[in-house]
DNA sequence: GCAAGTATGCACCTTAAGGTAAGTACAACG
DNA sequence: CGTTGTACTTACCTTAAGGTGCATACTTGC
């Protein structure tokens, strides 16, 4: 299996998983349904838990909790817990996680300018969805 | 303060689908296990199907065909049909598309400088995973 | 004294995203 | 005449990601 598709930077890497660019790497860190907004929420300072639930509208408890962990793990964020009572924490981008927020920030300007053009399209599908079923 | 977490764009658009931000609107796009891939796959110019199937390792017939018909719904590609037979098709990026793949840019060039590092952090989860169970 | 808010943990369940394997029509190649 | 390659389609099945709801230990406000 020697096709190489891509100038795979994943040569320099032996028995390393097959990344077919940095993209891949970088997928694997931010997938999960709201590690995105999470980083991108970060960007604007040290975020209590509470607030982070709020602002990252419909994430459950537990999700939440699982993707900071996991995100925590993966070295883009921190926790810090205060030892106080009642609890209060709260999460800091890490250097290598501020630059994660910052590549995240070109998406989040081509939703931005083309936001029309999305609602038109999702609209589009949700009527779709809905006259299918019958 | 009146909680108001992000300048939520979404004010502007009254029944539509909340987005926090522009993100959201980019994710919903892009959410699909190769869809970034394939984006960034089709910077490279007009690819033919089994192009971008061997180009996208591991990625099925069923899930490719499924995704590019939705990235073609949602206006950022375009399928050329060369109603040749055999069959030749191809697809290219249309200029939105085009927009969207350079947004992923950042994302990738960021994997790719901080490969090294993912890839300890990977290793190691592996290691728990497969050290986990005993 | 009771509800609410704080940041979680845990058991359970649902769902949809993705994978597998087979089939299609046709032509070129041997 | 059978195999291979093209670009798909369809039916079926698996899995893991995410959601729900309950519990905790403590404080503050009503």
């Amino acid at each position: 299996m020697s096709s190489a598709p891509l100038s795979t930077v994943s040569d320099a890497y032996p028995a390393a998983p097959r990344f077919t660019c940095g993209l891949d790497a970088t997928l694997k860190i931010i997938s999960g349904k709201w590690k995105p907004l999470i980083l991108y929420f970060l960007l604007r300072g040290p975020t209590r838990y509470g607030e982070l639930k709020r602002a990252v509208r419909d994430v459950s408890d537990k999700v939440l909790i699982q993707h900071l962990k996991e995100l925590e793990a993966d070295g883009v964020l921190r926790r810090n817990d205060y030892r106080e009572v009642p609890p209060r924490v709260d999460y800091t981008l890490t250097p290598l996680g501020l630059s994660l927020a910052q590549a995240l920030e070109p998406l989040c300007a081509w939703g931005t300018e083309n936001m029309a053009q999305m609602q038109r399209i999702f609209a589009e599908r949700d009527d779709l969805l809905a006259g299918n079923r019958g």
